[in-house]
DNA sequence: TGTCATAGATACAAGCTTGCATCTATGTGT
DNA sequence: ACACATAGATGCAAGCTTGTATCTATGACA
């Protein structure tokens, strides 16, 4: 088997409903559309240089994720932000991720492989935020809490998770972006959370979490 | 506001996509199609007497729920129940019931009158098993969780939820059909739920769900 | 001569384009 | 204020193109 490059690579153009996808989901999670706003299926397939129909997919992917909502003979509309998203977001995370705690040491998982991967993300976090990068601190802050969803093993909760993300991104944008002081108490409280996991103390895991939570993305508080 | 009956029902026909949807959905569901079997957007297209279109778009949304996998140019396969689902189920609705019930009371829901909805229900499920109507039974039985989760109040949760009661519908057509006096069971441990519910008890109720889980749907033991 | 590997042909299925019918909303004229 | 014409957008259908698997026939080798 000795093949030392590619060779020829065959790539695949990637299809065009998976870019019309991508796009359009771009479009929403990043705000810029704005909720309310109504799309057609003509002007994006133009914009990006492809007929409606693959348009047509993502914009039907994009309802399956409740992101859009197709009006029959009208249109896609960006479904605005429900009136209390971000407390249900905040809810479900800490639901899913105090679950897959509770799973991970029910089960006997690997507790300290896991603690290794969530104080590496720590590291990454702080060395993002001491470059100034602060999508990269989102970035890392988002991985280390999947990190702990996907220690659970659950893939379900693991999927769902992964739509909560989104929808936090797309509340973030029109947060304000958290202070460097503020990073400094997030970084900590990932410390105690990954310490409780480390102590294999699910209940203590589950009483900071809120807290952690609560204080990190309530502006209110 | 004087509307007697419905003026001359302007009844639109379902479209064709949601029949495409609900009829592929339901071969899936209920275990008709076996897991791996694949199948074709035109074969089920000439089923219904419709074109490839709509049924591409029904195959899409199972795609988004994982219950098919489209493969290029093959066709869609149905996605076989994984190892392991059973338990990624139970640990999954585990998880959002107790944050529901959690919900409740933290935010001082209307205890009260989820504890009707849910006394009801128990009532429905009792009649249903006294007339020999099994699947009557389940449905009652997923209609008292299904009002705990509501009670939370967390829409994305209850999304969710709506989801996993498909998936363990699905496996449920594989499992052997609950004897009269696992019912019996089944409704004593739903009062000690709607009870502890009742005390605002989230801590025994968090004891109570996983053993009624447990032995209502691991037949293991 | 029999068996196996291989290359070519064929059938099938999706990805996408295009076109048409239908429905909704809007604006105009009386 | 109301009816009607019109523009715009989707829902659906049919056809074309492309990619994949399967079948078959041919040739090499034992």
């Amino acid at each position: 088997m000795t093949r030392p490059t590619r060779p020829t690579r065959p790539i695949r153009p990637e299809p065009a409903a998976d870019r019309a996808y991508a796009a359009t989901k771009e479009l929403v999670l990043s705000g810029d559309l704005p909720g309310g706003h109504l799309l057609s299926e003509g002007d994006i397939a133009e914009r990006l240089g492809m007929s409606r129909t693959p348009v047509r997919e993502a914009f039907l992917r994009l309802q399956a994720e409740e992101l859009l909502q197709l009006i029959p003979k009208r249109g896609a509309v960006v479904v605005p932000v429900p009136a209390g998203e971000a407390d249900d977001v905040l809810d479900a995370r800490e639901a899913v991720e105090t679950a897959a705690v509770r799973r991970l040491l029910r089960r006997g998982g690997d507790v300290p492989a896991t603690v290794d991967r969530l104080r590496a993300a720590i590291e990454r976090q702080r060395e993002q935020a001491e470059a100034g990068d602060l999508a990269g601190v989102a970035d890392a802050d988002e991985a280390f809490h999947r990190t702990i969803v996907d220690a659970g093993g659950n893939r379900l909760t693991a999927r769902f998770y992964a739509g909560l993300a989104d929808r936090q991104r797309r509340m973030s944008m029109h947060a304000l972006a958290p202070r460097p002081q503020q990073v400094a108490v997030v970084l900590a409280e990932h410390a105690e959370l990954v310490d409780a996991i480390e102590a294999r103390d699910a209940d203590r895991f589950a009483v900071l979490l809120p807290a952690h939570l609560d204080g990190t993305h309530r502006p209110g508080r």
